[in-house]
DNA sequence: CGGCTTACG
DNA sequence: GCCG
DNA sequence: CGTA
């Protein structure tokens, strides 16, 4: 631990009362420099012309302590151990308040990239300045990166050890992981493997693959793969809703080619998922376009305003990403006032309900609860946090939301357009609010129907009808979990996984999508804004479109 | 040779 | 599989 | 075991 980045350091300085000021002269303008330096000697400010041992607050437009550490080193120097590196904001608010002022966590000039580093080969004009960060979550990685056919046969090698090794997410996968998302950031397109040397998590193995794809244009070990029938059985079961590898391989050996030969056994599992996403499957490997997915959370965002004014509805997962395309949509719902979410989501649903729009699904309450998480921690902040809520189910898409045109629009849903909703179902059922909240919940499978509706999965899903199925995640957060939920809910997979890990063991946190709990002190850390969630974590701020990894 | 995100049903 |  |  670096004792420059702690709190601590920068307050016993702010009290002495006597802070030194050193700025590194780099990326400032000249004249900007010299304007900062004349209102610091207005306002009676200490001001250190080289870094000698008084210096207790070094001023940097660097990003990374890295940078500032590699630039005294030129010269020989070393910072101060009880200086604090701080960003120019910090200065600022300096200047304005004419004294010197706490520094924010977002001010402190984080100790990213100080271990871990590889060397780019490639000299200039990338962002990363000629040192690579080591964790995924410090990187920018785009949907359009430049090495995209290594990152895909890597990717092959990936799902492959994840099949074939179902059982608990085997780590083998891991690491395909974590090289392809290496090569994602990569600011130049390999071209030899002799430019990967240094670079953390790229292998023997994955050198390998990657050198025979640039001598031969592929790797005969990733083809084996994709030519495997077994891989190709165990893509197609595991495509389905509620199929994993185990279960898919289960309906290897039972000798299934298709899912049709799986549909013939006429859902034999209890599970609910299986039997409706058996059904619809076809639908649900359709992917769900960008249009479909904003159409539908407009209308989601109608209903929900409708039930609570004020609440906030935000298209999360890929397509907050910036993904043209998505194989669900996510939905994260919140309220400003604490506690004002509660009880919205079965409204919601039943609301959704009433217009049609609802397949079958499935309500998860959230017994996340602090108690747990730390044993004898006090009951008396449990109530801030034991009420989220999250429904995963399949909805209905009126196939006119996929021509709806108005394709680019930021993925935030925060305004209300007219759209053409579909009409209230006929229906002549007039019991509504009392049993509507269970009528989209699975059945308890059991009644063969007597005449009834036709609750049937095939049925349904074969009888004529003018929508798509396509799966939806609605998730309810209290506004202290907000931000939490929305860094996790636009993941990705591997950005959430990497940055949990750095939380643990880099700074002994815990990150979830409920929030960043500090184990030792038994505290919970909150964040107003998504910036913050960043700053907590150490790390510079990544955009959403930047979090392919 | 141990560790590999975390929480839910 | 790859790292510490 | 499956989902996110």
């Amino acid at each position: 631990m670096n004792y420059r980045t702690t709190m601590s350091e920068s307050t016993k300085a702010v009290k002495d009362k006597t802070a030194t000021i050193f700025i590194v002269p780099v990326k400032f303008q000249k004249k900007r420099l010299e304007d900062i330096k004349n209102s610091l000697l207005r306002k009676g400010l200490q001001y250190a012309n080289t870094l000698s041992p008084e210096v207790t607050h070094v001023v940097s437009e660097c990003e990374s302590l890295g940078q500032v550490e590699k630039y005294f080193a030129r010269s020989g120097q070393k910072i101060p151990d009880a200086a604090a590196v701080v960003s120019t904001q910090w200065l600022i608010d300096c200047l304005k308040a004419s004294r010197i002022v706490e520094i924010k966590s977002s001010q402190l000039i984080k100790e990213v990239e100080v271990s871990g580093k590889a060397q780019v080969t490639v000299p200039e004009g990338n962002e990363f300045n000629g040192t690579f960060p080591e964790w995924a979550c410090q990187r920018k990685a785009k949907l359009e990166h430049l090495n995209k056919k290594l990152t895909s046969a890597v990717e092959v090698l990936q799902e492959f050890a994840e099949l074939r090794d179902s059982n608990q997410d085997y780590p083998r996968a891991l690491a395909f992981r974590r090289a392809s998302s290496v090569l994602k950031s990569l600011p130049f397109p390999v071209q030899s493997v002799e430019q990967l040397k240094g670079f953390k998590d790229i292998g023997e193995h994955v050198k390998t693959v990657i050198s025979d794809i640039l001598d031969h244009g592929s790797s005969s070990e990733v083809d084996d793969i994709e030519k495997s029938e077994w891989f190709k059985k165990m893509k197609l079961f595991t495509s389905v809703f509620g199929v994993g590898p185990s279960t898919a391989k289960v309906w290897i050996e039972r000798g299934w080619e298709s899912l049709e030969d799986a549909q013939k056994d006429g859902c034999p599992s209890g599970d609910w998922r299986i039997a409706w996403g058996l059904a619809f499957s076809k639908d649900l490997n359709t992917p769900v376009c960008r249009s479909e997915a904003i159409a539908f959370s407009r209308i989601v965002q109608r209903e929900a305003e409708h039930i609570l004014p004020g609440v906030i509805t935000t298209l999360v997962g890929g397509f907050r990403r910036g993904k043209p395309e998505g194989h669900d949509v996510d939905i994260l719902l919140s309220h400003p006032t604490d506690e004002a979410e509660i009880g919205l989501l079965p409204k919601l649903i039943a609301a959704l309900g009433k217009r049609g729009l609802i397949l079958i699904g499935h309500k998860e309450k959230n017994s996340f609860r602090s108690d747990i998480l730390y044993q004898d921690f006090k009951l008396s902040t449990r109530g801030q946090l034991d009420h989220f809520e999250k429904w995963l189910g399949i909805c209905k898409f009126p196939k006119s939301f996929s021509k709806s045109k108005d394709s680019e629009s930021n993925s935030e849903v925060n305004q209300e357009t007219s759209f053409t909703v579909p009409a209230l179902e006929a229906t002549s059922d007039s019991s509504l609010d009392e049993s509507i909240n269970d009528l989209y919940e699975p059945k308890a499978k059991k009644s063969k129907s007597s005449g009834a509706i036709d609750t049937e999965p095939q049925h349904v899903s074969a009888a004529p009808r003018d929508w798509l199925a396509r799966r939806v995640d609605l998730i309810i957060a209290p506004i202290s979990q907000y931000y939490y939920a929305l860094v996790g809910w636009t993941g990705s997979k591997h950005f959430n996984r990497d940055a949990r890990l750095y939380a643990q063991k880099k700074l002994g946190l815990k990150l979830t999508s409920h929030g960043l709990f500090d184990l030792q002190k038994r505290e919970p850390l909150t964040a107003e804004t998504e910036e913050e969630v960043f700053s907590h974590l150490k790390i510079p701020y990544i955009d959403p479109t930047d979090r392919n990894c």
